[in-house]
DNA sequence: ACAATACTAAGCGAATTCGCTTAATATTCG
DNA sequence: CGAATATTAAGCGAATTCGCTTAGTATTGT
């Protein structure tokens, strides 16, 4: 089956402030965000100055962290901000907070 | 000058969100948020398993991304917690949030 | 002054990351 | 079917990370 390989990470938040760690993936993320939340991989590459495989990477990483989920369409394949991954993360850094309300 | 060496980040983000990638690092910050915000080095360091030695690296990581400021006491060295710094990717996130009010 | 305490600094090896390139796969169009 | 399009897969090398260990520095107590 061509089903992805998702490892189940015993911490998230570790999957999800690593993919958050780079420009590039942060940068994915702003853009489809600003695009009404979902592009396809060609699109979001296309944003980019370095070669569109490493840009392919860069979506399997924020895949696996859950920031992001795909969907083949045809040919094209739509990647789709994953909001509440984002919430849960905002949520953690809330802990520290003196207003912390939620 | 005994000052630390701190090299200035292009990119804030990334180095919190580095920071924040790994497991020993939250750690320590939610240790010393739930002390009342400082501890210590070596109070830090007696919570983990490993070497202190390296608990004293991740201590300047934080330190370099922001996340905690130090000050000499002595002959111990007391970490804070710098929330403002935590409030900031928070808010960076919240960005993609529709309940974003801030 | 000397020993003890509380750290930081520096260097090593295994593992991971990030760009690249070459190759493979899947879908659509003529 | 065969070419074109859209994208993933896999493997390479340089750089970084993370644990370790050994060594160094600064402050305190006797």
């Amino acid at each position: 089956m061509a089903q992805r390989e998702q490892r189940p990470r015993v911490d998230a938040y570790e999957a999800v402030f690593a993919a958050l760690a780079h420009a590039s993936r942060r940068k994915v993320l702003v853009t489809i965000f600003f695009n009404g939340g979902s592009m396809t991989a060609g699109e979001i590459a296309a944003i980019f100055e370095h070669a569109w495989q490493t840009t392919t990477r860069h979506l399997r990483v924020l895949e696996a962290a859950g920031l992001l989920t795909q969907e083949r369409r045809g040919r094209e394949r739509i990647y789709r901000i994953e909001r509440r991954r984002l919430e849960l993360v905002r949520d953690w850094l809330s802990h520290f907070s003196k207003t912390t309300k939620h």
